[in-house]
DNA sequence: GTTGGCACTCTCGCATGGAGAGTGCTAAAC
DNA sequence: GTTTAGCACTCTCCATGCGAGAGTGCCAAC
């Protein structure tokens, strides 16, 4: 029952392949272990093991199990005489065989979901709303991309005066991400003329992108063509400006956690959130809409994350705007869970993003 | 010459009254004792404070003085055979009449400008680049409220069309603040239909706070009043979007303070940054443009900060746009920075905002 | 008023030792 | 052959004790 479903919860390539096989018992095992350790964080024994899931067997039964799991590489001990810990391959097995279904709960789905619908109609409180509930849900800490277009084609121009020769240039991206920038112009220039300049453009230049506006520059004088050239470096450094505009949230959430107690280690990470430059880093490099893509401890790249886990989704349309959202915990995470949330918001980002593209 | 151009450091009302006059030995002891416990954050000892700080006096008559000084309640130790500690009060005593002139240095002034200017034309930009930039001068958390308009006077709108019944509102405040919203409308409309009701209400209602506008819905019919009506929503509840419009930055600079290595201090602290609804308790009663408040330790409202010190100053125009910037951090902060941070970052975000309000 | 000297206090680091938890192994039971 | 009880062994953890070091507070001398 278990392989066939729950295969699909994560999208990974490598180590998938290579698990070992395991009996019946054995897979009972090391579902209780991980379980008991995801729980609590301390190390698991025979004895708290069988008294805690009701197993069949005396604890020398499941010491030999045990040895045997370690054997394989699922489990370690941090010294003779302490319990089980999952490692890295423990939790891969888990994933791939062993989680319940990663689902939220009929009734966690209704709340999120009805806050995303009272949001729905302000457009820049998605991300954060997104980061927010991703961290709540999960209880790590989140990750949100905005949408960015596949090519950040223009829908819409508006030019509105500030003052006799400033003009705040305001551009609605397909996809409706909304731009603003202020801009001087050389001349004066009257309100019905910025008003005909926006209606001109809208027309002209609906579904330009960067490139082509440049383009059109040469064919404009004046006023007209300084408002061109200041929206096709709006279009152009959109990839930029998306490297700033991420959001992320719940770093409290992981500052609770005992592994990350004391330390250079939390610093680190939250140092990694803050400097937005270095998210894409993360990133998954292949995903598709839908998928959610789970690095475990070293399997991610990044060397400040070593004994982190990262649960990442993609969010958009197909052909049209993606972004990222995702998790960041440390490898003893709620996997259901995390996925569960990351899937579950990942669909209702795409549920507003194509309301916004108009299908 | 230190009081009288220092006093305006801080402009707090209550403390500063009853501050015990000191002799200058005592003065240049404190000050050594203070500069002394912000660099190590650890207990100052006499002998330590007469090497490092060449001191013309012996050990022992240094700890004549610092005993002095503790009866009068500006130094602690914690305990019998430790070295001295400022208390909330010998801060503020510093603050008041001992601390250097809080100015950033020139070079620091040019590349933080710099960043600004270039920031100039991307207004979503800055609220975030003002937050980075004083964590980095202050090397502690950040704050920054975005500008709230006196009233939130509508200046331009505009209607996207997006689908056949489905329109982005894109409305421009005062203070140059832009809004957008997703509006489903009851009927089909053309494009043209759009244009002229956005010029329309652009002529007819600039300058219109919510109320105005909400009492223009009864006037319309169909689409214009459908419209109307989500404008005043969208600038009525400017108050709450402004609540979680709040950025923060810098907090992998307080991970880093000994004060806060381990325990639950530092989650609450995290938790009260992240919640933004609970960051208005934070925010100081009466505050003029460019004056700098200080809470130190005690001295601030919120339990979760006992322990911390916030300064913050706030930004905007006469009779215009306010906008509150701060620096949370432990009390053992280096005022001088923190404080000449504030200041130079809110003038700068005030010339922001006089430049789009078009003064 | 200042200073050297000195006893006193408190922390910190380190070693010691016992309790407790848990494993690994062996031999017996099923 | 599998499971289990029993037991020795290992390692952590905590409390205790001790010595070194740092620093103060006070007193007497300058």
């Amino acid at each position: 029952m278990e392989q066939a479903q729950q295969r699909s919860n994560s999208g990974r390539g490598g180590p998938a392949a290579d698990l070992p096989q395991l009996g019946p018992r054995q897979r009972e095992i090391l579902r209780a272990v991980i379980r008991e350790f995801i729980a609590t964080a301390e190390p698991v024994a025979s004895g708290a093991l069988v008294r805690r899931y009701r197993l069949a067997v005396s604890p020398a039964t499941v010491r030999n199990e045990l040895a045997l799991l370690e054997e394989l590489g699922l489990l370690t001990h941090p010294h003779t005489s302490a319990g089980r810990v999952p490692t890295d391959l423990g939790y891969r097995y888990f994933l791939e065989s062993l989680m319940p279904e990663a689902m939220l709960l009929p009734d966690e789905q209704l709340t999120v979901s009805h806050q995303f619908q009272q949001a729905q109609r302000d457009t820049a409180e998605w991300l954060r709303l997104a980061a927010s509930t991703l961290a709540r849900l999960s209880a790590e800490a989140s990750i949100v991309t905005p949408p960015s277009g596949a090519r950040g084609a223009l829908k819409h121009v508006e030019a509105v005066p500030i003052q006799e020769r400033r003009v705040l240039l305001v551009a609605v991206l397909e996809g409706g991400a909304v731009r603003q920038q202020l801009l001087d112009l050389s001349q004066r220039v009257t309100v019905d003329e910025l008003r005909a300049l926006g209606s001109r453009f809208t027309d002209e230049q609906a579904g330009a992108d960067a490139q082509r506006l440049r383009a059109a520059v040469a064919r404009e004088r004046g006023t007209a063509a300084e408002i061109i050239g200041a929206l096709a470096g709006m279009l152009a450094d959109s990839d930029a400006a998306r490297a700033r505009d991420v959001y992320y949230d719940g770093i409290q959430n992981i500052l609770i956690q005992p592994e990350f107690g004391q330390g250079a280690r939390i610093r680190e990470m939250v140092g990694m959130l803050e400097d937005r430059t270095r998210l894409a880093e993360l990133l998954p490099p292949e995903l598709q809409d839908g998928e959610v893509h789970v690095a475990i401890g070293n399997e991610n790249r990044v060397e400040t994350l070593r004994g982190c886990s990262l649960v990442f989704g993609r969010y958009g349309t197909p052909g049209g705007v993606v972004g990222y959202i995702g998790v960041v915990g440390p490898t003893r995470m709620d996997y259901a869970r995390s996925i569960g949330a990351v899937r579950y918001v990942g669909r209702l980002m795409s549920d507003l993003v194509r309301v916004v593209e108009g299908n």
